[in-house]
RNA sequence: UGGGGUGUCGCCAAGUUGGUAAGGCACCGGAUUUUGAUUCCGGCAUUCGCAGGUUCGAGUCCUGCCACCCCAGCCA
């Protein structure tokens, strides 16, 4: 538990206006907000952000956050993207209420304005096809010109409108636009279209409807039927934001939302887009939306990310216009901080076969250790120990550099939790490395004996061969080879930078104690980092995913 | 060449009536340590994109530049 960022009142310029709007009593006092996805894909941290700071207002402000699915596009959404939405907001420890709220439960009222503002001579349907439309839009520096079907009579528009809905057209045939600016410098303001005929069954409305609104008409009167007192987006939407206004305008409500804008999150060797991240599900370079290496919270959540890690991550990162990206290192140090309470355990990765020629053949031994170095007479579990050990292979030169703190030739080390060992000779392997040590070890020197405070040169970890529970381990390291795969120039772009070894598979052997855990139960193996059991772990073939390597301050290895 | 934004330490980020640069991450020391982990102390921007100006005094005000991001979906 992080109490600093958990306690410290968010003071960013949104949490400021906030304040101030509801200190000088606008909307009432009230502070509701929304985080508004579109189910066309996994959350993943960027949402996290938004999430954080959405649900973060209302819960500051003593308000209240919405979830709105932002399903207009039938053609890109679906109901497994819904489900996962809903899951992962939940996971992250945030609620809001009995259910989700959907763009789709307002197409009748959507309708209705719509007339509205045909009624008014405020939207026309145009029956020009799509490249003719965008011929007319003029460009970034040209005013676009207005459209034969512009000055239509109300009437007419009425008609069309209402056959539209009946489904008496076929996609493309006609659209809805707003009248606005053809001339405007906002390319947002030249009658931008906001309904679209799409043939297509909606996963929630089914068949009941065939013209869809689009976002920039649904999205701010969504808030408004909603009673949204902050509508917070992204930078990108900035533009976007005088057509938000003007829609509302066209209307009198009681609780006239705001949009204000911040910049998205950017992190460091991995991509923060749905359109990439999909890239890489259907492209299968992961396993899923949910491979432990994605930066999908579904990800994140089987990798062994605590919620807490990632909401404290969204504290840290703060909140701002400025457009930046977080170095990887700000995650990763969250991650540890949330685990760092994690009980412990002695697991060896790559195994070193280890004999210790004066322990009998036939001894054994079960050593207490407590689960948490910081509580030694808490909780405890036993330790098998007997003739035959593995150690990682890493921890084992027979060169070693100066400042090595592990075994070599006539070198001796502690084995945490249990004696002081001293190598004595090691054989070598067809490949010439070694592939095995012969050791003694010094019965007094556990805790309490006569041997007990000597110096070696560092302690290592180990499991004891015949007790050890096989398992496979995955690795995981980061995605991309390069801090910035989005801005990859090639042709593959992102595609030409993804790390090979992002994922190493190892035959891992752990403690006895670790038969007991649960999938998703994180604790740390001893001197490497923190693992979890996977989902698809069984008791007959053990499977762990690494969440995290333990901070390494030592240069070798 | 249009419109909308942003520029404070390697990264994130405070600074909002102008008064003499918070904090976090990273990094570098040093202490403790049966995890090269954790914890703990200490260090780390004479300077705020650049150039002028106003002022006793400017990151904060004015002027002019420069750099970067977003916008021409019947996507969100």
């Amino acid at each position: 538990m992080d109490e600093r960022s958990e306690q410290s009142f968010p003071d960013h310029f949104i949490a400021q206006r906030i304040r101030k709007d509801q200190q000088q009593g606008k909307h009432g006092g009230a502070v509701v907000t929304r985080f508004p996805p579109e189910p066309n894909g996994f959350l993943h941290l960027g949402h996290a952000k938004s999430i954080c700071l959405n649900f973060g207002m209302a819960e500051a402000f003593a308000g209240r956050c919405n979830l709105r699915m932002d399903d207009t596009n039938p053609a890109k959404e679906s109901s497994v993207y819904a489900d996962a939405i809903e899951r992962d907001v939940t996971w992250l420890g945030f609620s809001y209420g009995d259910h989700p709220r959907h763009a789709s439960d307002y197409f009748e009222r959507l309708f209705e304005c719509a007339v509205t503002l045909i009624e008014r001579g405020l939207a026309y349907v145009d029956s020009q096809d799509q490249e003719a439309i965008r011929a007319q839009r003029g460009t970034l520096i040209e005013p676009g010109t207005e459209s034969p079907y512009r000055s239509r009579s109300v009437e007419e528009n009425l008609a069309l409108f209402q056959a539209m809905r009946a489904g008496d057209f076929e996609d493309g045939a006609h659209v809805l636009r707003a009248k606005i600016d053809m001339g405007s410098p906002n390319l947002n303001l030249r009658d931008p279209v906001i309904y679209r005929i799409r043939r297509l069954a909606h996963q929630r409305t089914g068949d009941s409807w065939c013209i869809y609104p689009m976002y920039d008409y649904t999205h701010c009167l969504s808030d408004a039927f909603e009673g949204i007192t902050h509508s917070l987006c992204t930078l990108e939407f900035e533009d976007h934001r005088p057509l938000y206004d003007w829609v509302l305008d066209q209307f009198s409500w009681d609780v006239r939302p705001e949009q204000i804008e911040f910049s998205r999150l950017e992190l460091e060797y991995t991509v923060l887009s749905k359109r990439h991240l999909n890239a890489l599900v259907t492209e299968g370079h992961v396993a899923g939306w949910d491979d432990p290496r994605m930066p999908t919270l579904a990800g994140l959540r089987r990798r062994g990310v605590p919620p807490q890690a990632l909401r404290d991550f969204c504290g840290r990162v703060g909140i701002t216009k400025s457009d930046g990206t977080v170095e990887m290192a700000l995650l990763e140090r969250c991650i540890r901080d949330a685990l760092e309470s994690a009980p412990r355990a002695l697991a060896v990765l790559h195994p070193l076969p280890v004999e210790l020629l004066n322990y009998p053949q036939e001894r054994e031994e079960w050593f207490d250790a407590p689960l948490h170095p910081k509580a030694p007479e808490g909780a405890q579990r036993r330790i098998p120990f007997s003739r035959h050990l593995f150690i990682e292979r890493d921890d084992f030169m027979e060169t070693p550099p100066k400042k090595y703190k592990r075994l070599s030739p006539g070198e001796a080390v502690r084995l945490r939790h249990g004696y002081v060992i001293r190598c004595e000779r090691f054989d070598v392997g067809a490949d010439g490395a070694p592939s095995k040590l012969y050791c003694t070890v010094d019965l007094e020197s556990r805790a309490g004996g006569a041997t007990a405070e000597q110096k070696v040169k560092g302690v290592i970890h180990w499991v004891s061969a015949a007790h050890a529970l096989p398992a496979e381990v995955r690795l995981y390291d980061r995605l991309f080879t390069d801090p910035d795969p989005s801005g990859v120039k090639t042709e593959g772009g992102f595609r030409d930078v993804l790390n090979p070894d992002s994922l190493e598979v190892c035959a891992a052997r752990l403690e006895p104690a670790l038969g007991a855990l649960a999938p998703g139960e994180v604790v740390q193996f001893e001197r490497l980092g923190y693992f979890c059991p996977d989902p698809d772990s069984t008791e007959a073939s053990r499977r762990f995913n690494r969440t995290i390597t333990l901070r390494d301050t030592w240069g070798g290895k």
